[in-house]
DNA sequence: GACATTTGACCCAA
DNA sequence: TTGGGTCAAATGTC
């Protein structure tokens, strides 16, 4: 078997050749007069490429000891992202340490998303859970504000997890989420129960002036009735899904289903023409979801500045809305059997900020 | 009344 | 001292 190294020297190549010969077939479309669903497709696999790279140079850069193990023993890695690991045994070992150091040393992650301007409600990620503001502040440097969110069932299931929304200086579509601790809440409990109003339901309102009103506890049974995915190794799950085409690195942990970690997915996850799971749901076993991120073309942006803003956190949290993303059926049998369904937080990586 | 967001104040690490 | 993150009172919505 190649060197972890080796493997890892490699699969950047590949990545960046993909990234490189998706760009060349991007430049062809654009010449001709490709429908912008094509166009659409390779850009999503051009930013995944460059986001696979990234993230080899950032785990062989930061972590010497990173062992991505190579696709043929597994898509899953171990011993990556050693940050988390640390984190958790940390964290295992100091429950009673305060709050404030527990976040600090919470794992943390980002991801990009851009909204599609036009009909917001096919924005970017939705990640599966219930999101309750709890500020906002303008960042030194940022046109934009930050805002501030935190799991809506903190304090009935002691969940710390937190999440803040960055409207980018640069694009007015794009925005940086970077997640903040684990879910620990148990999503049964926020299926059984009515979810509170989401951010994206309420800045959707914001937004397109008119409420969801039962839209997302009326829908969401249709849909999770569309979608049932037996992942029976794991653990069986009605699972509402969300695809991203954002990035096309699943993570999955065995040995600690609830930390994400990072795998390699090959070609047969993100073949031209097929949806891919390309994102590992978070959850607990009750909610599975594959974000809908959807790089989507457009930009005349016609939002405020402040409601965009808003789009996004409600994108990046379209709990238990189908309303925020595309809903795809999924044929069980084309799913990786090391596709990992019970973890707890499902993003779209973009981006680690341990080590950095 | 319950639960949401807003927003100024406060805390604390750098 | 500064700036990012969080708290909590005020306020809004259902």
């Amino acid at each position: 078997m190649e060197s972890a190294a080796t493997w890892q020297y490699n699969a950047l190549i590949n990545e960046l050749t993909q990234g490189l010969e998706k760009t060349k077939q991007l430049r062809n479309h654009l010449w001709s007069t490709s429908p912008p669903e094509a166009q659409d497709l390779i850009l999503q696999k051009i930013l995944s490429s460059y986001d696979k790279a990234l993230l080899i140079l950032k785990w062989g850069g930061s972590n010497g000891a990173a062992t991505l193990s190579t696709p043929e023993t597994s898509v899953s890695v171990h011993g990556s992202l050693r940050s988390e690991d640390l984190n958790k045994n940390i964290k295992d070992n100091q429950d009673d340490m305060n709050a404030s150091k527990k976040r600090k040393m919470q794992h943390t992650w980002t991801e990009q998303v851009k909204i599609d301007s036009e009909n917001g409600l096919e924005g970017p990620t939705g990640d599966g859970f219930s999101w309750r503001k709890y500020g906002q502040k303008y960042i030194l440097g940022a046109k934009y504000p930050r805002s501030y969110y935190r799991c809506t069932y903190r304090h009935v299931q002691n969940c710390w997890a937190t999440k803040q929304v960055q409207r980018s200086d640069d694009d007015l579509t794009v925005f940086d989420l970077t997640y903040k601790g684990r879910h620990t809440c148990n999503l049964s409990f926020t299926n059984t129960v009515p979810p509170p109003a989401t951010p994206e339901k309420q800045e959707l309102e914001l937004n397109y002036g008119h409420r969801f009103q039962g839209q997302q506890s009326q829908a969401l049974p249709n849909f999770t009735n569309s979608l049932s995915v037996s992942t029976e190794d794991l653990v069986n799950v009605e699972m509402p899904a969300y695809f991203s085409f954002q990035s096309t690195l699943a993570f999955h942990d065995e040995e600690n289903p609830y930390f994400p970690i990072p795998a390699l997915l090959d070609e047969n996850h993100h073949q031209e023409g097929t949806i891919s799971p390309q994102l590992i749901s978070p959850a607990t076993s009750e909610s599975n979801y594959f974000s809908a991120s959807t790089y989507l073309r457009t930009p005349n942006v016609q939002h405020s500045e402040a409601d965009a803003a808003d789009i996004i956190s409600a994108h990046a949290s379209t709990t238990n809305s189908p309303i925020g993303g595309m809903a795809f059926l999924i044929d069980p049998t084309k799913l990786d059997p090391n596709f990992g369904f019970n973890m707890p937080e499902f993003f779209t990586y973009s981006d680690f900020e341990h080590g950095q």
